[in-house]
DNA sequence: GCGCTATTTGCAAACGTTTGCAAAATTCCT
DNA sequence: AGGAATTTTGCAAACGTTTGCAAATAGCGC
């Protein structure tokens, strides 16, 4: 074994080395960029060097000089339930294909959980920690017009939400609205005649799927209404049985907000002897793996989260090269299984 | 608003801020860092001014200087099967918690996942590149000696795993050994008399659960077999579905080694009409949301998830502080749901 | 061997902050 | 008021890299 302790310990940093190479560090700096200007005998002996000792450059240094640090911020806002969301599967999923794509891309992740209420200042001061290269928002929460405050300053930021006719900063998201009338299509198909949308409507995503599903309703003359619910999952329960046995039988058709939300529906129903589809047709919403391991399977709306991340990291990196990037909405798609 | 974008760009070192404040940078880094040596009256004018400004100082160039960042990465090595792991709700739970209690300790967290086999040198790159002041492993992998020998050379890392006697590096994580056992004595408890172990046993966190399980197997008498299991959703369904046609009739209690997997299994134990738990006891391991979602609601062995998290980072934090802290082994619980 | 150009190197100044040390200003005591 | 003790400031040298510029070396044709 080459790097042996005493070998890691010794050479820390690049001036180390170029005394041991008999070199400029200058010119150590250089050979380990892989520029083309040090000579090709001189590179391979510093390389090797550089191997024999364990050696790596030190980033915050580097970082420094040239103004760039090679990471990556990804932060998400907490809204009101604190510490709901990064149990969210969903945030979750999203934040793992982000950290695929960038580490494919050669950056870094630096993830960051932030409560704009205790702390408005949370988007500014992690751009300007000088820390990280640009920014990837996860969800808007309540914050659409501190981001759009940011925007106008500040180019690399790219944010997963929704998107809004005319918004300033750059969005990547599903066409929620779409989502929505898909979801209320289908309950309708199916045979329900009364509707009930059961989430948060303050979340601006949120909200756009239930506008989506009441275009439909009042297109159709169909009745529908808001079923007001928490998304962390220990209040979530209790709100659901109190919306089921306060509707019962007014309503033969539950959108639910997210799967999340959809599968303890199905729990709560279950346990209130309704079925499911027969007595009340029930839709999803992001066809997170738990979907297809209800019972009955889950009838949802599909995000392509890995395609969200995908077009998250390459807008972001346009965004760096200084392009100012259009939005990307994705379309989501009706995926049928046996709630409705 | 005070911090229009003109005064946002305009100040953006500490000697900006100290020309304008008419005073030396020296102080202004004093007055921001809250040291007692500077006058209260110039403390307050060069505060008022930094906010005015919306001033922050330069991490990296901080870090650089004091030769810490305030950065704990979190890397996740991943087997075998690549992409696997970071969808897995264990995982991604723990990583919330992780993100949690680092924030609230004033760190910032970098994560990285890295594919070991692709890359033989991934725990020294990421401590070497002076990014981070200490490193949280989680999960073991098939890494264990690479591990070890960093350890022995590097103080402040903390790994997420499974305790082995005498083993050199800071281990969290739940007794994994007297998690099989649990759930195997409380199958047999629940009238199984030839037991099946559902899972990889590769990884040293379910070898453990395995042999915990068959512990109590051979002290009761009761024949336990290996069911080798990939833990990527896409190819466990199938696997498993093998496994069920193959030991028809010759099982009556399973033992998954994660919620994810029971919760598949169940499935496909339904759709070849086996009821559980009449036909079949089922166990799970993790408590996951999921769990008690399912139907029935599994029985599950429960790791304490976010006691791991505050464990690691604490023992993180005094190993920063240059303890050579001991490895913390969290016990077990068994849940008693219904599906054994 | 001599000019000439083309490659390689070294030098030294950044990047923005922190901090030991010494100088200056203030306070306190008699 | 005078000096000592104390508080507050400024100076300048780090931290480890990168990079423009100039110097040195090598390569080449004659």
């Amino acid at each position: 074994m080459s790097e042996d302790k005493a070998a890691r310990g010794s050479v820390r940093t690049i001036t180390d080395l170029a005394r041991l190479a008999g070199v400029s560090p200058g010119t150590v700096s250089r050979a380990l960029a892989g520029k083309s200007l040090v000579n090709a005998k001189t590179r391979e002996k510093i390389e090797s060097l550089a191997r024999e000792h364990g050696f790596r450059p030190n980033q915050m240094a580097s970082g420094l000089r040239r103004q760039k640090t090679g990471v990556i911020g990804v932060v998400i806002p907490l809204g009101h339930d604190t510490r709901q969301q990064i149990s969210d599967s969903f945030f979750m999923t999203l934040l793992g294909h982000l950290a695929d794509e960038l580490t494919r891309e050669g950056y870094d992740l630096m993830l960051r959980r932030v409560v704009p209420e205790d702390d408005a200042d949370w988007l500014d001061r992690f751009i300007g920690s000088g820390m990280i290269d640009g920014v990837i928002v996860i969800g808007q929460s309540d914050q659409f017009e501190r981001i759009e405050d940011v925007a106008d300053g500040y180019l690399p930021m790219v944010v997963w939400g929704n998107h809004t006719q005319g918004q300033r900063h750059c969005v990547v998201g599903t066409d929620n609205r779409l989502g929505g009338k898909l979801a209320a299509e289908r309950l309708i198909a199916a045979g329900a005649t009364r509707l009930a949308f059961l989430g948060d409507t303050g979340p601006m995503e949120f909200a756009a799927r239930f506008a989506g599903a009441r275009d439909v309703a009042e297109r159709l003359g169909v009745p529908i209404m808001a079923l007001p619910t928490h998304l962390s999952p220990d209040r979530a329960s209790a709100e659901i049985a109190r919306h089921i046995s306060a509707i019962d039988g007014q309503v033969d058709g539950i959108f639910a907000a997210t799967d999340t939300l959809a599968a303890l529906c199905l729990t709560e129903l279950r346990a209130r002897g309704l079925v499911v589809p027969d007595g009340v047709k029930l839709v999803g919403f992001d066809d997170l793996p738990i979907a297809r391991q209800t019972v009955p399977p889950l009838t949802t709306v599909r995000q392509d989260i890995a395609a969200g991340a995908r077009g998250l990291v390459q807008l972001l990196l346009r965004r760096l090269g200084g392009d100012e990037t259009e939005s990307l909405v994705l379309p989501p798609q009706l995926v049928i299984r046996h709630s409705a």
